[in-house]
RNA sequence: CGGGGUGUGGCUCAGCUGGUAGAGUGCUGCGUUCGGGACGCAGAGGUCGUGGGUUCGAGUCCCGCCACCCCGACCA
């Protein structure tokens, strides 16, 4: 056999390389063979990561960091989005962008301050955000005349623009969409899950009516759970807010809600249905076909890089970082074990790189011999590399590899003939698919409905709980106050809504009132 | 804003009743290794968060300040 060389490869080349890993297979003698290693060795990995059944949310941050996702600033509740953490974003962005301009949506930008007065034009809307604000005095050296708002969100300064581009039905709808970075001081910060400033995408929509509003609610949240179950395999319940709960300054808010692995709820994305309160508050009106002014009607709806922290927590084990593949950047690592004919293996392993890169599979190599095969296994389990390829001497001769994957830990033993980017691939969607059924599973066995309320402080500590209410706030204020538990979602879903009959009526779990219906109930983020 | 904790090589930390700074890990170089976090040898790297005080002498004791982390109340 004549080992492949490195210099001088050529996409023209790979057929070549294909049939000459074909023959290989077919030549080889001894099918099974005979080393062990399709067990996973329980090794006692460096207690790099404190385990999540010890202290998931030490587990959570121990995680973050030695994946080199991200990394605490020197100021204070903001963090740096390092490489491998910022890949995960950029995928989510593709992938989300791709899915608003699929809809009709075109972005834009709007600035960063806002002039205060803008902000208080809205009262519900004020009242909610300017507590957590940061705000410029000074700039240029002198006192500003007015101070400018570092955006929380763009509503108000993206509707003083709204007022002065719409005069007509005809200029309606507008549908943008921006990304950005807004800042919201909060008190306590968690890296992903709340920082004092942080990545999003907003989408402001105008309509002429209260009906193409609504649509595009509903739309977009949809959108958000296409997004979730595909691609971070993340199952989630879509649904409305309580009042309580909604947005500062909406008439309605919807929100898709997951379940992370320690049994809480996360708000993973909103859409919000802003009424005519944008507006009003900046008297944009239209002229509609019939010649009368009316108000226009407004949506905004946002996912942020919060969304890696529930990835995080949706899937990733004491090992380190799961990925969907799907929004892995690089899907597939090949790590040679280096011996023998150091440069053949080396060739092999880049040859077939080359070969599931040419397939559309994002692959690498990492040949280096600073660090032991031990040692790189352990690393890129940790970064979240959803399939390692080992690949050793002993493999070539016999035509074949081994392919771990990180879902399961699960090792098989593959061909090395033009079958793998197939058997690969398959690997790929198993691991997407996986991951999303785990997670669903997790969620229905910790989804309980419950009529006491005995029962429902006991299981409210860990998991969703199904259970009536009357419909006040007073009550849910009550249950919060006792339980720290929240409704999360009123979810719409009519296979969901059947599943835990949550149009019986029946009387509330708290206060012993009549109930119209069952809302779920959670400790959140 | 309450409660707790921590500030000492890049990182994790040790440093006792004060005597002039150490380990592990990481880093650099060379060599041997390589199928689940390999090993040997040789190196580089620290105004001990900060200001003051006590003392012949402070990483260590005292007072102030600052920063960060964790837990709670608020929030995507």
């Amino acid at each position: 056999m004549t080992p492949p060389h490195r210099a001088g490869l050529a996409e023209t080349m790979l057929s070549a390389f294909i049939s000459l890993l074909l023959q290989n297979a077919l030549a080889r003698r001894n099918p099974a063979s005979a080393f062990p290693h399709n067990q996973i060795a329980s090794i006692t990995v460096a207690d790099k990561i404190t385990s999540r059944q010890q202290d998931y949310s030490q587990w959570y941050i121990d995680l973050v960091r030695s994946a080199k996702l991200a990394d605490y600033s020197d100021v204070r509740g903001c963090m740096v989005i390092r490489p491998n953490g910022y890949a995960i974003w950029e995928k989510m962005q593709a992938a989300l962008d791709g899915m608003f301009k699929a809809t009709g949506h075109v972005n834009a930008y709007f600035p960063l301050f806002i002039p205060e007065s803008f902000i208080a034009k809205e009262a519900e809307h004020i009242e909610g955000f300017a507590p957590e604000c940061a705000v410029v005095t000074h700039g240029g050296g002198e006192e500003l005349s007015e101070k400018l708002y570092v955006r929380p969100t763009s509503e108000t300064i993206i509707w003083s623009s709204y007022k002065k581009w719409i005069q007509s039905y005809r200029d309606l709808p507008i549908l943008i969409n921006q990304w950005a970075n807004v800042v919201r001081w909060e008190m306590r910060t968690r890296l992903f899950l709340r920082t004092t400033e942080f990545l999003w995408q907003e989408g402001h929509t105008a309509h002429a009516t209260p009906e193409e509003a609504q649509e595009e609610v509903i739309r977009m949240i949809n959108v958000y759970r296409t997004f979730a179950e595909e691609y971070m395999a993340m199952p989630v319940i879509v649904g409305k807010k309580s009042d309580s709960e909604k947005f500062a300054g909406a008439d309605a808010t919807y929100c898709i809600e997951a379940m992370m692995q320690d049994g809480k709820a996360l708000q993973a994305g909103t859409s919000h249905n802003l009424g005519q309160n944008f507006a009003k508050a900046f008297d944009c009106q239209f002229q509609s076909k019939e010649g009368v002014l009316e108000y226009v009607w407004a949506t905004s709806w946002g996912v942020s890089t919060r969304l890696i922290g529930a990835l995080i927590m949706a899937h990733s084990d004491d090992k380190g970082l799961v990925l969907p593949p799907k929004l892995a950047t690089r899907q597939v690592v090949i790590i040679p074990i280096l011996k023998g004919n150091k440069d053949e293996v080396r060739a092999h392993a880049r040859f077939i790189a080359r070969a599931l890169n040419h397939h559309g599979i994002p692959t690498f190599v990492d040949d280096s011999e600073n660090n032991s095969p031990g040692w790189k296994f352990a690393e890129y389990e940790l970064q979240g590399i959803p399939v390692r390829i080992e690949l050793g001497p002993r493999d070539i001769e016999q035509g074949k590899c081994v392919a771990a994957r990180r879902d399961t830990l699960e090792k098989t033993e593959l061909l090395l003939d033009d079958t793998l980017p197939a058997n690969i691939e398959e690997i790929l969607n198993n691991i997407q698919q996986n991951l999303y059924d785990r997670a669903l599973l997790f969620r229905q066995e910790n989804t309980v409905e419950v009529s006491s309320w005995e029962e429902f402080k006991a299981k409210v500590e860990k998991g969703f709980v199904i259970a009536h209410w009357d419909g006040t706030a007073e009550t849910e204020a009550q249950i919060k106050e006792e339980t720290k538990a929240t409704i999360r979602v009123m979810p719409m879903d009519a296979e969901y809504r059947q599943q835990y009959s949550m149009d019986e009526p029946g009387t509330c779990i708290r206060s012993g009132n009549p109930a119209t219906q069952k809302v779920v109930f959670a400790k959140a983020y």
